[in-house]
DNA sequence: TTGTAGGCGTTATCAG
DNA sequence: CTGATAACGCCTACAA
């Protein structure tokens, strides 16, 4: 692993000047037998350019940071997958950040933009405080946020519609007969589980349901707090005939339960998840979710970033990407499971 | 977004020397009188260091990069979930590629570890082929391989044993009593198809079980295909009565065959799957699968990466992380769908 | 303790 | 068309 080459030592090597060798390198005009040297002589080296030079020189680094709040909740991950494709086309590499949701790590990679490593970022934060706004304002770099921020805040964001989102899946099992829909809910302190219950009960309003308290129970986003938010409604709600989930994760633990109680999804109860991660389709009974997405907001991110990169000082964009009921079996009678 | 500070803007606004700020910046021997000017002055300008600049100088860039076959493929996501945490607390950020299993984009991940824009690598090929040999010794950085790779090669490696993961399944089946054990495997020509088609073939042997090429179908490692192949082989032989897949996702396409078939799983076909992924949890019924390892790989992976980072140039290790069988309801009679 | 100066590998300017 | 030479921002002898 001796040290690498570098345009001096090809011009040594070819008996030109380093400045002829990064301007073959770089394909500008030069004489055909100037080129051919340094071209030899490169190849026989092996040389290759020092990224960190060529940065430090030219103040991009082709590098843009993604910072998910958990590398293992599968809507990131699905996020994840369509950035990546879109960065790697434009010639730009991906740094990836797992901020685990703490507020002072998001804030750490904020400011960590100001030691250049990276063009932009784009970050997915589960709350948005004072301290995030402070810090994009002072940002050194483009940022594109994926989720809400207050109005008038200048930053590109790309948003999903969980208020239209809710609604469409609580007139799914309107439409299907239920009437007495409980809600499974993550924290009301972060943003998605804000706009999920206040769309909740504004769906309800809409059909003319009463909201009733007891319907709504309150967990976290995870399979097991799924689960064990669904056994304390059932055990106080018995006659719940369908269940508003606030991730898929937590729909997953719905299922659980419900299975263990001996009762039948959909026919007693119909259940239904958001985000449409590939859980979704690979649960039994397969689980109808509302897509808010996920795939789709990190392209739109990916691409905005971009733009900003290449074009310059345009007005903050705000993409909307409108939500989808994916029906699958936990809502449809004739295919749920027996059980 | 004006151009940041620098130690320069620094050291005029505090009156002294550049080398100065540096030391105070450094932390080294000052006077407390310095200190306190620079700090106050990198405070009020809101200084942070040029990662870029101080990577050229120090020839490190507290980057590594994880190359991966595929994003998509919860193995892997298995790995980088692993990964990420262990670089973090290291102190390194994660630069992520996906290659598609395509050999020239690993070819090239390696090539530009030239560019010195990571410190190592850690990279899972799907396939090993001579060039990737080739690029290895000359590789210019660590690089840790998870997967087999041919004895002797000098490099540090983290594998799985299917092997002895495949033959854990197929002791599990044939204890259950099954005796026509399906394998439904994905192209040989890859390092775990091959692995996992030849111990398939081993383990029905040590059992005195014959080795049938009836029951062997070929696909590929996605749902679909999966599903499809299972469909030629329950056409060719309709009493096969355990599937051992090749990877989960095959097996999750053989559960939806199944069902559609109207075969009860486990009671008349009983399915294991491979890698156990969360989707083997998800699925329903619950899928029987081999773990091997992936979340211990590439927490291996990440450990020997820094290791050799930090160490030195002791010699290349390999860590094989062994299987576990994870039993779940698609082998569990008792508890199988009833469909 | 502090400042000056050189260098990390590139790119780009400006004379020749 | 080519070759010195000066940055880019930081670190670190070496000298004062």
């Amino acid at each position: 692993m001796a040290d690498g080459p570098t345009i001096n030592t090809i011009a040594e090597r070819a008996g030109v000047s380093i400045a002829s060798v990064s301007r073959v390198l770089n394909g500008l005009p030069t004489r055909q037998d100037t080129v051919r040297k340094v071209m030899a002589a490169a190849d026989e080296l092996g040389y290759v350019r020092n990224a960190v030079a060529r940065s430090l020189k030219s103040r991009r680094t082709h590098q843009v940071a993604f910072a998910m709040a958990d590398v293992g909740n599968p809507a990131y991950l699905a996020m994840l997958r369509e950035i990546q494709p879109v960065l790697k086309a434009a010639g730009y590499r991906l740094v990836l950040h797992s901020t685990d949701a703490v507020v002072a790590d998001e804030i750490d990679v904020l400011h960590s933009l100001g030691e250049r490593y990276v063009d932009g970022l784009i970050m997915s934060p589960l709350r948005v405080t004072e301290a995030h706004l402070e810090m994009l304002a002072a940002a050194r770099a483009p940022v594109v946020i994926i989720g809400s921020v207050p109005e008038g805040t200048r930053v590109d964001n790309v948003r999903a519609d969980s208020r239209t989102g809710v609604k469409l899946a609580i007139d799914h099992l309107h439409e299907l007969g239920r009437r007495r829909i409980g809600m499974i809910n993550g924290p009301l302190d972060t943003v998605p589980g804000a706009a999920r219950g206040a769309a909740y009960r504004e769906a309800l309003g809409d059909l003319g349901l009463p909201y009733d308290e007891d319907l709504v129970q309150i967990g976290d986003f995870y399979r097991a707090e799924g689960a064990r938010a669904v056994g304390e409604l059932l055990a106080r709600v018995p006659d719940v005939d369908a269940l508003m989930c606030a991730n898929d994760l937590i729909a997953l633990g719905a299922l659980d339960v419900l299975r263990a109680a001996g009762r039948r999804v959909p026919d007693d109860v119909a259940v239904v998840g958001m985000d449409d991660t590939d859980l979704a389709a690979a649960s039994w009974p397969s689980l109808t979710s509302v897509s808010l997405g996920s795939a789709e907001r990190g392209k739109a991110a990916a691409e905005l970033l971009l733009d900003r990169l290449q074009g310059g000082d345009r007005e903050p964009r705000v993409v909307t990407v409108p939500p989808r009921l994916v029906i699958r079996a936990s809502t449809r009678q004739e295919e749920g499971s027996p059980a």
